[in-house]
DNA sequence: TCCTCCCGCCATATT
DNA sequence: AATATGGCGGGAGGA
């Protein structure tokens, strides 16, 4: 088959992905309300269009039987308290028809209830995750054709768009088209962390936060009643405006869709930012707030406009999400002087290929001499950082430079030479064993054992 | 109650 | 205009 790729018409988004997900026979495919939350799998004949809400009908109630059995378990962990729940009844007194049918609605999927748990971005997330090797071999084919995988994963699209998001953010994924996107899986994640975190020190990150919590503490003491004004009069430690966008990887640039593009708001470069706060902190950790009032922009707005402030937050829970779900943060708590504040705490990578080399380059036209350097030129770097209102606004906005892609050739033979073996985790200490506190460890746990029993099964 | 955060409306960006 | 993306925040489930 003539692979006529070159922008072709995706029409007809024909390609295989990666993952041999084959169409498993359903135990009972049928019931008319194939409608379903988690499970069914749907012909969907009416392919690539945009399932606008009445896609379905909105019946929605009576959960597809046969809804694929693996779905059921990715959904585990709620399911497990079910069936313990389960036990408890059947032990207790003798049958009631409740709970034999409660079992076999729990074995055949009947009437399940998806609660939102199951709901979970996080939970979304990992079976996202499980459809990708951590570290794909680049010379094959990892497409991701959103369409199918919110079909698959029997979701709406919107939150496929959360995820891939922050996992552009990382740049474990990157645009390739209008639908689709290209795995990249771990392969990136140093070079990305260790520009993260360059750039997070360039933002005086540490400092904000530290000044944030400085001033969240002395605001609760007991002179508060300044009325106004009285601001950083003896503050030594004023706020960075600084603005900046997304933080690009040399191979892959912004792909479209709005990346770079326009004031690309959230969740790519919020993420990003995100993750700074992890790097650059002493203690690996950020409480919600914290990272909130320095991804605003921190300005004193945060008191006034609460709403703006929750929205962040929301976001951030968002992004936390998924973040939890690449096992780079877990969830804890920290308690400061205004109680305990839910935060999080980076368990990812520590040490990156220490590249302070090539600092964040500001949209210049000085980037536009591309000279790669002997050893260190095709080393992360980042693009488009930059003070907002310091910045000398002479460049000229989207000028060529914004194509001056590195050759990736050079990235992709250095990667392909790495350990393509998933084996040869680079930065030991990820997973610590016996320690799985949160339900989601347990989770990742599950979902992890899940895929590899899966791929062993049909290692074709 | 407070913490989380799903859900999906609808503004924007791309085609 | 039709679609694809993705801000945004109401309000409900869960501890």
């Amino acid at each position: 088959k003539p692979e006529d790729n070159t922008d072709v018409d995706q029409k007809e988004n024909k390609f295989l992905e990666p993952h041999k997900k084959v169409t498993k026979t359903p135990l009972k495919q049928q019931s008319s309300t194939s409608h379903s939350v988690l499970g069914g799998i749907r012909p969907d004949l009416s392919a690539m269009t945009t399932p606008t809400k009445l896609q379905e009908p909105p019946v929605g109630e009576p959960w597809t039987p046969t809804a694929n059995l693996k779905m059921l378990i990715s959904a585990a962990s709620p399911e497990i308290r079910n069936r313990e729940k389960k036990r408890e009844l059947l032990v207790d007194e003798d049958h009631t028809s409740e709970a034999v049918e409660n079992l076999q609605n729990q074995l055949s999927g009947e009437e399940f209830h998806p609660s939102r748990k199951e709901k979970s971005l996080g939970l979304l997330c990992y079976r996202f995750l499980a459809r990708y090797p951590d570290y794909p071999n680049p010379a094959v084919n990892n497409d991701i054709c959103l369409d199918e995988v919110a079909a698959e994963l029997n979701v709406e699209r919107r939150r496929i768009y959360d995820i891939v998001n922050v996992l552009e953010s990382l740049h474990m994924v990157s645009r390739l088209a209008k639908n689709r996107y290209t795995w990249h899986g771990r392969h990136n994640l140093a070079h990305t962390l260790g520009t993260l975190k360059n750039v997070g020190e360039d933002q005086k990150y540490a400092e904000q936060m530290l000044h944030i919590k400085k001033k969240g503490f002395e605001l609760h003491e007991t002179y508060i009643k300044e009325p106004l004004r009285e601001q950083n009069s003896t503050n030594k430690s004023e706020v960075k405006p600084k603005e900046m966008y997304f933080v690009e990887l040399p191979g892959m640039e912004f792909r479209a869709a709005s990346v770079n593009g326009r004031k690309d708001k959230s969740l790519r470069v919020m993420s990003q930012k995100f993750v700074m706060l992890f790097l650059v902190s002493k203690p690996r950790v950020v409480s919600l707030d914290t990272a909130a009032k320095i991804l605003i922009g921190d300005d004193q707005k945060v008191d006034l406009d609460h709403s703006k402030f929750k929205t962040k937050i929301r976001r951030l829970y968002d992004i936390a999400n998924v973040l939890t779900s690449l096992e780079l943060i877990k969830k804890v708590h920290v308690t400061e002087v205004r109680g305990r504040k839910p935060a999080f705490k980076w368990i990812g990578p520590e040490a990156f290929p220490d590249v302070n080399d090539v600092k964040p380059i500001t949209l210049t036209t000085s980037a536009a001499n591309n000279t790669p350097l002997p050893k260190v030129s095709k080393e992360t770097f980042a693009k488009n950082l930059f003070p907002a209102s310091t910045s000398k606004q002479s460049f000229t906005r989207h000028a060529s430079l914004n194509h001056l892609m590195p050759n990736m050739e050079n990235d992709q033979r250095r990667i392909s030479s790495a350990p393509s073996s998933p084996v040869g985790k680079i930065y030991g200490d990820w997973d610590k064993p016996g320690l799985y506190p949160s339900k989601m460890d347990q989770l990742a746990t599950i979902c992890k054992l899940q895929l590899e029993a899966q791929s062993n099964k049909n290692a074709s």
